[in-house]
DNA sequence: CCAAAGTCTGAATCCTGATTCACTGTTGTT
DNA sequence: AACAACAGTGAATCAGGATTCAGACTTTGG
């Protein structure tokens, strides 16, 4: 017996892994999924390629962790603005007011996270956290429900439908095709516009009681 | 000059161009775009893979083809449901209805069309017939609006949520995710319900003055 | 029937990144 | 210090599917 895990090490791992994690996002942030290669990241992080596989099964799972942390951080801003104090209509305005403006500000990230083609694993992770939001939402339509502010009957399947609306209203503003446009000159809408949309789609479509 | 293209030519070429984009179609309708390859096709449309050359540039252009055809007729099926004759309410409805009907009796395709991730070429088509179908809900909304049974004020933006919450609720239940669970005796909605649910989603958020 | 101009074939090749692994550097124990 | 056990390196290898291309085969016009 010569060698031990000590507690140093064990942190510097867990530290360097972060680190991978950091630059790989940064890296999905700039570019998309389709600019996270093993190399590049590699290269970003200051090792080796190999020395991946020593925090990551595989690309696959790196990913996936990418995904994860990155969305994970847009569900809890999303929560805690839905958990605040305050009516129903009233968080849930500034929920999806919020979550547009973060994705508005981060283009790339926002449509990498929303729509851009992954491996297999992200599409899996992608699923889920759709269902994440679709429960959010969910928990909020409910609450609404109760007070007498909304009214909904199935609402799973409107919360799966608010998903759906919000990600797309954002995502053809956010696609690169859009981005295209933008940069050849034509012109397109204001944040404020799409999010005064969405909110009001929204607010409608759960029969809430007042509208913007 | 010993030979020259004659008509004859032209019709075995337009013709073994179909069978090869059917077959393509079959296939994707059967295993998604990951199930598309450029060997595998041969096989099944009776000829080598250099041959697919002769017809298509490569793989994205066909994988393109493949995605525009089997939307195109979503697309026009739908048209057609929105351009009949009746109240703009009632051919939404309807088109909305059939819609889901079709959807989900062809899972896989329509989760290929809707979501599956593929070439780029193919994901530029998607954007670009996500538009389409937005215009063709704008268009209906639009009518709507003016003999009084709907109320939008951003016609735009509301069709792409509404083309988002359509794809959205139809793609949970349509993923591979959902079929897993489906096939390990997990309870699902009915088309029935899921249907019911969009329509009376959308028709609420573009303030329909009447909603089953 | 022949030569010219195409078309078809499918095994061989190319491409693009992920993954491996023999070797070198570090760290912890005695 | 010396050794054992692990960590890091990055060029070489692998994987898997698209693409090519040198014949073999067809069609056309004379």
């Amino acid at each position: 017996m010569a060698y031990r895990i000590t507690a140093q090490r064990v942190e510097r791992d867990q530290a360097l892994r972060e680190h991978i994690l950091d630059c790989a996002v940064q890296q999905v942030a700039e570019g998309g999924f389709s600019s996270l290669t093993m190399s590049a990241l590699a290269r970003n992080a200051g090792i080796a390629t190999g020395s991946l596989y020593r925090h990551f099964s595989g690309k696959g799972e790196l990913a996936a962790e990418v995904f994860v942390k990155a969305t994970r951080l847009e569900l809890e801003t999303l929560k805690q603005q839905f958990q605040a104090k305050g009516r129903a209509v009233d968080r849930l305005r500034n929920g999806l007011t919020q979550f547009a403006a973060r994705a508005w500000h981060s283009r790339q990230l926002a449509y990498a996270l929303i729509a851009e083609p992954a491996e297999e694993e992200v599409e899996t992770r992608r699923l889920h956290y759709r269902q994440a939001y679709a429960s959010l939402y969910g928990e909020l339509i409910a609450e609404g429900i109760a007070d007498g502010s909304f009214e909904v009957e199935n609402i799973p399947l409107t919360s799966a439908c608010v998903v759906g609306a919000v990600a797309e209203s954002l995502v053809g503003p956010l696609s690169p095709q859009a981005r295209a446009d933008r940069e050849s000159g034509l012109p397109s809408e204001s944040l404020e516009a799409v999010t005064l949309a969405i909110v009001r789609f929204c607010l409608r479509a759960i029969n809430a009681k007042e509208v913007p």
